[in-house]
DNA sequence: GATGAATGAGCGTTCATTCAT
DNA sequence: CATGAATGAACGCTCATTCAT
């Protein structure tokens, strides 16, 4: 096993366990098992846990970055983008439960909460996509005049509920109940 | 101190604590303390670590019912009944931002989980004034023709996103923008 | 309750959860709730758990006595009094295991010992009939030439354990096969 | 300090102290402490405490019966071969008081009546050399008509109580005294 | 005298991290 | 580089004992 393989590994099986488990209920040593490696190796490749729990979440942030955009075009009309960058990012959820089930353990943690004081104010890179899709919205004022957190919050609010409900079981999502919820999202931002 | 008075004193120190530093990050001994009491008196009125958080929860459950559905009637318009409960939602949760994060802890947490799937399931009581709203809003076709779980995610996801916001210090709402918020909300539902 | 009818209640309590669970599976506080006392009332009449076992033990040792004593008369055959009081404490134990398993439990603890230490050494009063017994049977040279704790052991060593085996439900002992038991102890004591 | 060593002197450090002072006085702590390595590390030689009490005792019975049956022929006569299992015994116990006590500990404890039940029942295997010359002897009725645990009884009673009281510092056995009790409890057993 | 709520030392056990190999 | 045995601080929880009522 080569050297990055070692780490692909680790971030692997730290995703797997910790989706799975959350943050307490993952043990390094349960990770390096789970891994394939020694105990001791995961701290080569990380700090701490800390830092693996962080770099794993930038990991799973620039994994779905792609996804999320293919097909995506800024020249079509807003309310499509809208729907599309809403639409894909659900279905991502949906299909990725295991980076769906991180994620929200990571914002749900001091971890999250530190990460997203980064991210509004120190400006750093994010998923961009969103937050110019956003103030373009808002500038151009097809968007209803509310602060961006507040339309981040329209948005995403419903879709990650509704994405935790399909994972839990608690609801089963198929394409039509889908696109009236983002159809739905999107009655909330619009003017 | 009065016996009661122990037990509200350790519910209190655990909820802050709690709040604060998520479960992990409030041992026993440490909620013992902030209560002024000592390690083993936590044991005499809850059973066992599990047991003070879900109890917890139900006492936060119970203090935050009369406070959003005071003012409430049932004869009011649809829209505005609905309009009354988000507001009156989330302006507890603003003003009472120890509760709004132990609730939050709470729900991202196998206890959470746990507690959902007996609400559903089981047909337990809880904040069914939500319910019933919703259910009447479906029936009467006021609202939008989806499955009942999406409407609570259209209609509570933004809001906690948005408290959520604001408690951590990302925003900061007035009352201005908590009616476009809930208005939002509202577009979001409604056919 | 009168007061000496606590003071029972504590000890009859005392027995039965002590004799079933052992001394560290009897919290005081069962003790009291079983003896349908107050934790603290215990410690009116005896200063602490220490004393309480030791007291317990004293009590059962006076209990037995007289009925292993019951029909002994000094003046029958060696052979015949071993017998008795042979067949007389293995039956008091089968019909009272909680004493049974209560001793058992003391002599293998540091209590039995000090006890026991007591005893040899500063001649306490104690079940002096097997004494005597034993005593005038190697002076008229009836029993083998052995010290007493050895005559000690092959008398109570296998009534010990026949007990316990029945008490476990490994055996289960009648007339017949005590009688042969008590007799096999008499073959290996007598010359 | 190699692995292996490490195991050793966990378990050694956990013989002295449990056969000093039983079970419960026998914190892990101390253990680790006499065993002189970290609190933690006796977990991963042994899963819990349980289990270390267990597998100690597995141990002992192993380190014994070689030395028990040492120069043990079962072609010598019945006497002989039940004065050697029987004197090799209590030598040995004699020799070894930390063993002896900390059989004592086990067997008069929760564990030692699963276990012995497991014996009595599911025929797993043990001292067998015991078992299989008291079958031989009952069946050759060599050995008085009564179950195989009473012969048990008979002649492992005494034997454990001559050892305590020796280890004690009740009596001081010598050969003379080991030799007349075996021959004791084979007048015990013998038809 | 009787109570039982309160205590806190002490227990068995876990796990992030280190470091000799 | 990689390992995994070793560590020990920290955890949740128990229970003998005390003392205000």
């Amino acid at each position: 096993m080569s050297k990055p393989d070692k780490r692909e590994e680790i971030v692997r099986a730290a995703l797997e366990i910790i989706a799975e488990h959350g943050f307490h209920g993952a043990p390094m040593a349960l990770i390096a098992d789970r891994a394939g490696v020694g105990a001791g190796t995961i701290y080569r490749y990380f700090e701490n846990k800390d830092v693996l729990i962080t770099e794993l979440y930038r990991e799973l942030e620039e994994r779905i970055y792609p996804v999320i955009t293919e097909g995506y075009s800024e020249v079509k009309a807003f309310r499509e983008r809208f729907l599309h960058l809403g639409t894909a990012l659900l279905k991502y959820f949906i299909n990725n439960p295991l980076d769906f089930r991180y994620l929200e353990q990571f914002h749900n943690s001091p971890y999250g909460v530190a990460f997203r004081r980064d991210r509004l104010l120190g400006e750093k890179e994010g998923c961009d996509v969103y937050r110019e899709l956003f103030d373009e919205g808002i500038a151009q004022q097809v968007l209803k005049d509310v602060p961006l957190p507040i339309h981040f919050a329209l948005a995403f609010g419903p879709l990650l509920s509704v994405a935790r409900d399909h994972i839990l079981g608690f609801i089963t999502l198929d394409d039509l109940i889908i696109a009236r919820t983002i159809e739905a999202c999107w009655d909330a931002v619009r003017r």
